[in-house]
DNA sequence: TACTGATAGTCAGCATACTGAGCAATATCC
DNA sequence: GGATATTGCTCAGTATGCTGACTATCAGTA
């Protein structure tokens, strides 16, 4: 068997388990209690005020199955509002509040440390590098997972 | 805002996502029902006959907690067995079964081609850079999760 | 040997992710 | 305009991954 340093899919693994761990820790150190996936999605909806759902899993590659609850948790925070779309009576449009928006300022240190923590180990040059060849192998690769990411319809 | 493309943790998550999707996908392709996480632990069971649980968690950098449910699909699927330990009342014993033997000998080709699947939108030499520089963020980061990289004990 | 601390494993609880199914509403086509 | 297909969302079920707590056991030491 090939050594695990020499799969892809497992390096990819565990770089996500720190990114993670080091996204929380830095997040919490700011006195704040927010997962990356709950970050993403409120940057997202304060950057397209009144998206629907199937629009916001998309923008971040969410599984559609995934984002009802990332939005349930972000709703009961009052960080964001889910109110029936007027035009489409199937869709829900959603809205940040203002305590979605003071937190997302006040939280932008920690994650912008958090991206740095993370690629500690690499020098800045290393760390573009690495993230051009990410972006270029998750563009190659973005129709083969359920959830891909898709451009906002205008 | 930044761009979700200039942050690694997301670029992490969506690479993570596809690597997982393209794995299930050609393993089940070869008539397999395992996920990464199960065949990495079903290897690293063959390669070190008898370890503990708490070993094969730090060779895999999984969490112990997290171990517990993937050994007990092994073991419900007939891959694995799991026996208590004779110098140490506390600690199971982990063993691979013929039928895990013969399953790992014939889900390697899957394997294998969902490693270059995930890589496809790179040349041979940026697939190797891309490994480097993740095995480089990872070594800097490993102890930055609950779950790190832990050498077996002899 | 009795006490103390560390270790192996499990469990409950929470948060992603996904499969597959289903409901309600909209779009499309004849 | 009515049948059909598609879309937006939700739900049940399964599998990671984590936090924190707990039991049983082991190791070291007073």
């Amino acid at each position: 068997m090939k050594d695990n340093n020499e799969m892809p899919g497992h390096l990819a693994r565990r770089f996500q388990q720190i990114a993670v761990a080091v996204f929380l820790a830095e997040v919490e150190d700011a006195g704040f209690d927010l997962t990356p996936v709950q970050y993403a999605a409120l940057a997202t909806i304060k950057a397209n005020p009144g998206l629907d759902q199937v629009t916001l899993a998309g923008l971040i590659a969410y599984d559609r199955t995934t984002i009802t609850g990332v939005i349930d948790r972000l709703v009961q925070k009052g960080l964001a509002e889910r109110r029936p779309s007027s035009r489409d009576r199937r869709a829900r449009e959603l809205e940040i509040t203002d305590e979605g928006r003071r937190t997302l300022r006040k939280i932008t240190p920690a994650v912008e440390s958090a991206q740095r923590i993370m690629l500690r180990g690499l020098s800045a040059k290393e760390g573009e590098e690495l993230m051009r060849l990410l972006r270029k192998a998750i563009a190659a690769g973005n129709e083969l997972s359920r959830a891909p990411l898709r451009e906002a319809q205008l």
